[in-house]
RNA sequence: GGACGAUUAGCUCAGUUGGCUAGAGCGUUACAUUGACAUUGUAAAGGCCACAGGUUCGAGUCCUGUAUCGUCCACCA
């Protein structure tokens, strides 16, 4: 809420008071408020059944409620955008909100939170940590909501929904349990990427890759038939845990080696020299430890040649079970030079090299990632990616802009296998459970009364959680089925499913848009959007993006305090390209609010020329001119002008709709800002101004048929501004909402 | 290594099927001040549109190549 010093707070009567009044300057402050609770609770943003009606449906992409609103939330404003134009077009317009839980993230801040006082999340019982977070999520997310509010967005909050609603939990157990009957959800015990710190594994899309000069380790295994052969190695480390030597087949310098066995240094445990093709004998001495608990590739090897050994390195991130009992119980890192100062000892470091490597680590703490064995439900994404790929291949859904689409293809091909469980409490738990006879496991998506698979015993649920992504990969139809009555009888979902558009980020085209396409035709057998529109990144002036460290960022709850909700509003889309990235500068916001204020002074220059003449009901040019008292020109020239801004406007309303057609929000936009003031107010005004003002019913009733339009084609981008104008010429009970396009 | 962008005025960026005497915002300069708006208006300065070729009557726009920057993806221990 706005705090007005020394102001009182404005009602709505106030909103619209006599154009006579107007400020000679705009004061967003009077009005945004007001308005917002205005069509809040006249239902203006309330969407329903309309069989009369096409339906125009967008799904908010629903923010983490861990944090306050940052810029990239205020871009959905191209959500609003479309929703508002859509709703001037006469379509049914749903924008639904939503909250996302956010699982790993939420975590995190929450656990940050913790820190600060102290505490770790260790402190807590499960329970306890997740009725802590919930507490602190419900608040972070009702303060997000009302920083959407002052954005202006035309949500219908009434449908809003939390990934973590009961309804929303059920429907996406049904996805999953749906999935494990179909075979695609499977158990497996696989390297994951797991971060001993944060005491969580993650997908392959969670892992931040990291240049790094490290060091190559070159050491010498001794060959139990005698001889020698050096490996090459970046984690010497784990040497202890290696099943095989591994050369390449046609290496010639290593031919007699293979089928031999060597002796580990120190433990002198015996492993086999084995070849493969995978070995590339250029890199290193071409010959290769092979480690599969600890490295992905060698994961793959391991059970290509059957060979395994126990894991060394615990999931705490110390090293275990190595055979040395000086190493056993010392983290990793601090393990890697005590090893190599061993080896180097007792004459088995042939030499050390640099290296340029690139390390994968946690995206959210920066530690180095453990590639590490562990059981996890694994969602085979096979089947599910090939619809998807011919879904956007075949445009069934559109992706704008176009070269996303090539993009988005891409991602789709390269899809692996999606590991949808996570360590961690807060999120949604996974309805799967283990029978402690048999050692198996069901899915049910109802809390079981007894176990399904034996029947009779103390049967036990999977601790872990879902990835936040499969339940958002849910969201387009999740919130709709919520949405519904119990039986569906009331057509909500057959109306607005598929959805019209997903707006979002390209940064989430891979983690988010590609999943959805993906789950959503598993689930409901139909495309989730029939258009994917993807907005750039905001970043500053010197084109970097924002964040907190480098202390660029612009908060747009200051920048909506100062300049108004429509000014930021349209600096996010004032001369851009869709789907490139943003440079917002507090210049620019400020350009916006100078826009804002010239349409509002037109208005009051309409108005204050209006006092003079009679409107007739019905506007348009008329046949026979009132004769003009006095003014700049003759009748002649007067109809001269009319005829040409008729001209011209007739060619600014036909683009302006064009470029809506083709997802060109921001042309629309710079259109109307060039004609409103640099073609209507500069040129045609001044044109007109005399004759305006001495009452001439021609030129006046026509220039403000021409406002009146120019208002509709704002408004879905400067909303405020525009309504308030708009009750001021037809009545404080009037909204430009409800008025239409002329067609 | 693969894919996709970007390169235009001092700065940040538009420029849609080739017709441009290349635009906007901010900044700069000059003038205008009580009647819509100084959160303004009028005017001005400022660009071999990254580079090199090519297609064309004509190229910022299309093609080829090069350079620099950026993003995504795949990555060898």
């Amino acid at each position: 809420m706005f705090i007005l010093q020394n102001q009182p707070i404005f009602d709505t009567v106030l909103v619209s008071r006599q154009i006579q009044d107007m400020d000679k300057k705009y004061n967003f402050k009077n009005f945004e408020e007001n308005i917002y609770s205005f069509w809040e609770k006249e239902g203006y943003f309330k969407a329903k059944v309309n069989s009369s009606k096409d339906p125009f449906c967008i799904i908010l992409p629903p923010p983490n409620a861990n944090a306050d609103l940052h810029l990239g939330h205020a871009m959905y404003t191209y959500e609003d955008v479309m929703i508002r134009y859509h709703k001037l077009l006469g379509y049914e317009t749903l924008w639904l909100a939503g909250a996302d839980h956010a699982g790993i993230e939420t975590q995190f801040v929450y656990e940050k939170h913790l820190k600060k006082q102290g505490k770790s999340r260790f402190d807590f019982d499960r329970k306890t940590l997740f009725s802590d977070i919930w507490k602190f999520v419900m608040q972070n997310r009702n303060t997000m909501e009302n920083q959407l509010r002052k954005l202006g967005f035309a949500l219908d909050w009434s449908k809003k929904k939390f990934t973590m609603d009961e309804d929303i939990v059920s429907i996406v157990y049904k996805t999953f349990k749906h999935m494990f009957d179909d075979g695609m959800v499977y158990r497996a015990n696989r390297l994951v990427n797991y971060c001993t710190s944060c005491g969580t594994s993650f997908s392959d899309l969670e892992v931040a890759d990291r240049e790094h000069t490290g060091k190559l380790y070159y050491i010498t295994y001794s060959v139990k038939e005698g001889g020698s052969v050096t490996i090459a190695t970046t984690r010497p480390e784990t040497y202890l845990g290696d099943v095989a030597v591994m050369v390449h087949p046609g290496d010639a310098r290593y031919k007699s080696l293979v089928g031999k066995t060597v002796l580990l240094p120190i433990t002198n445990r015996e492993i086999p020299i084995i070849a493969d093709e995978y070995v590339d004998p250029k890199f290193g001495t071409g010959a290769v430890k092979v480690t599969p608990n600890h490295d992905f590739n060698d994961f793959e090897i391991g059970k290509k040649h059957g060979l395994s050994h126990p894991p060394i390195i615990g999931f705490d991130g110390h090293m275990k079970d190595t055979g040395l009992e000086d190493i056993d119980g010392v983290y990793v890192v601090k393990a890697r030079k005590l090893i190599v100062a061993k080896l180097e000892e007792q004459g088995f470091l042939e030499k050390i090299t640099p290296h340029e490597m690139v390390l994968h680590t946690c995206y959210r703490c920066g530690t180095t990632l453990e590639p590490l064995p562990k059981e996890q439900w694994f969602i085979d994404v096979g089947p599910l990616k090939e619809k998807a790929i011919e879904q956007v291949k075949n445009d069934e859904i559109h992706v704008h802009p176009k070269r996303f689409k090539k993009q988005l293809i891409q991602i789709l091909e390269n899809f692996i296998d999606w590991n949808v469980s996570r360590q961690i409490v807060w999120g949604i738990q996974i309805p799967a459970y283990k029978c402690q006879k048999k050692n198996e496991w069901f899915i049910s998506v109802e809390k079981p009364k007894k176990c399904q698979i034996c029947g009779n015993c103390a049967f036990v649920q999977d601790e872990d959680t879902f990835d936040t992504w499969f339940s958002s990969a849910q969201w387009p139809f999740a919130t709709l089925m919520a949405n519904c009555d119990c039986d569906g009888s009331d057509g909500f979902f057959d109306y607005f499913y598929p959805t019209t558009v997903m707006e979002t980020g390209y940064d989430i085209l891979r983690a988010w848009v590609s999943r959805m396409i993906m789950v959503g035709y598993f689930e409901t057998k139909d495309i989730p959007f029939q258009h994917i529109f993807l907005h750039g990144m905001v970043r500053d002036q010197k084109g970097q993006k924002m964040s907190k460290s480098k202390g660029n960022v612009i908060n747009p709850l200051d920048m909506i305090q100062t300049y108004g909700a429509d000014a930021l509003r349209a600096a996010l889309i004032f001369g851009t390209k869709e789907g490139g990235d943003v440079v917002l500068s507090e210049d620019k916001i400020v350009a916006m609010r100078n826009f804002c204020n010239k349409v509002w002074n037109i208005g009051r220059f309409i108005e204050m020329s209006k006092t003079n003449v009679v409107i007739p009901a019905k506007a348009g040019i008329q046949s026979g001119s009132v004769p003009m008292k006095m003014g700049i020109g003759v009748e002649d020239d007067i109809s001269e002008t009319l005829k040409q801004l008729q001209k011209e406007f007739g060619t600014v309303q036909k683009q302006y709709h064009l470029h809506f057609k083709k997802f060109e929000f921001a042309k629309a936009f710079d259109l109307m800002y060039d004609f409103l003031w640099h073609r209507y107010a500069d040129y045609y005004i001044e044109q007109l101004k005399e004759c305006m003002q001495n009452g001439n019913i021609d030129a006046s009733q026509y220039m403000v048929k021409v406002y009146y339009s120019c208002l509709q084609m704002l408004h879905p981008y400067i909303p405020f501004v525009t309504e308030v104008i708009w009750k001021s010429f037809h009545g404080e009970d009037s909204s430009i909402m409800d008025s239409r396009f002329e067609t």
